[in-house]
DNA sequence: GTCGCCAACATTGTTTACAATGTGTGCGAA
DNA sequence: TTCGCACACATTGTAAACAATGTTGGCGAC
């Protein structure tokens, strides 16, 4: 009995929005593998629930699922988060001119209170905080953009990179240099000027892509050291 | 070929490829209805071969679902196919990119070629060939760029777009625009010109974007005269 | 005549049992 | 010992029956 299926379960939650909730944080590593009936105890559906949502996942991109041998939780490496920071590069990048193009004054309030927020949390050190306003600000441009399209695509790849990017937030003097970035970001965008918006943005995922490599160097360290 | 066809769609392969054929090749129109049990006999498979496949394809944003109520051919308006082919405005101008970066000269003879068929099939009159080799183009670019999570969500994209693109390539005058900046891409590839490249086919999807409500009026004008 | 309700139908969602496939293990022979 | 082979186990794939849900048409009341 591992006693936490007694309030996460009855469900009230679809299997899918469980099984990728419990990915995320990391209680499946990658490569772990993800046995259908096992699934179904521990969130007491049936094996055809979790079946489907096994399929959904692996069309998101967070399972793996061969033939006959199951599926496993997907692991992402340096390359392919690589390759991911760069879509995101290009999409967020449309986004950012989008949202300067269509952006109102009551936008440009909210961006410039996260703006605030963020040289705060930074002044104070509040590293969690800051990553919180990170997301928060990358999600308030794609909502101003208005772009459905690449808002589905940018939250699956978010989905898939999710372990990278929570390291990067915790990656020493990654603030001093992104904060500026983000700044420049915002201003950008209530100025209305897409061409420097879409710049900016792109400046800033570029020097995200060049700090992964030290991020996994660090981690591999924090790994061997065990 | 971009392709590593979907190894992860193991339930019912044969179904949600004949599926998504059909759907390509029109003979499900958008709004239909797709009724499990109706398909299952049309494939000569079981309702739930059908049911995961009509899943997977939801997941690929070709059919709608919605709870109890079953699944239709989704219907991608305007304003969708303009969303989508600015998202392959960002991706593919990463890959042009990318790709001049990475080409061999072996790789430029294969542009090349494609081009001089290319000015060959527009001299002939050759619609339907044009339209071939624009697709074997947009292909290879995105085959010399390696990017495979790109790759990937392009191909969706077409596939969702794919009515839409094709009524493009039967648009009158559009392959006496579209020529020039084909050649212009594969130019600004071979001489590894990164930026130029990226420049040349983000020109290029803008000229289809503003292309698209015309060819949607064209559309409409011969549906009303039915 | 129209509105609202109820019952029959059509369709999807879920559970269960069964078949097919892949994996590992132990036995026997060279 | 070690290699092959066959059998048993674990796991996934498929099918069919059953339950739940939404929809449609008709009947009666106002």
């Amino acid at each position: 009995m591992t006693g936490t299926e007694s309030s996460q379960s009855l469900d009230a939650v679809p299997v899918v929005d469980a099984l990728r909730a419990a990915i995320a944080d990391g209680e499946f590593v990658p490569n772990q593998r993800l046995v259908e009936a096992d699934l179904s105890e521990r969130f007491g559906a049936s094996r055809t629930s979790v079946r489907t949502a096994l399929l959904q996942l692996a069309g998101e991109g967070l399972v793996e699922r061969v033939q006959n041998r199951g599926a496993r939780v997907r692991a992402v490496s340096l390359a392919e988060a690589v390759e991911i920071t760069e879509v995101r590069m290009a999409l967020e990048g449309l986004c950012a001119a989008k949202a300067a193009e269509r952006h109102t004054d009551a936008d440009a309030g909210r961006l410039r209170e996260i703006g605030d927020a963020m040289r705060a949390a930074v002044a104070s050190g509040d590293l969690l905080g800051y990553s919180e306003l990170n997301r928060r600000l990358h999600g308030l441009v794609l909502e101003l953009a208005g772009q459905s399209t690449a808002g589905a695509i940018l939250e699956r790849l978010r989905g898939q990179s999710v372990r990278h990017q929570f390291q990067l937030a915790m990656h020493p003097g990654r603030p001093a240099i992104s904060l500026p970035q983000h700044i420049e970001i915002i201003e950008a965008i209530c100025a209305g000027d897409a061409g420097a918006a879409e710049a900016a943005m792109r400046r800033h995922i570029r020097s995200v892509i060049d700090t992964l490599p030290e991020v996994e160097a660090a981690r591999t360290r924090r790994f061997d050291a065990l």
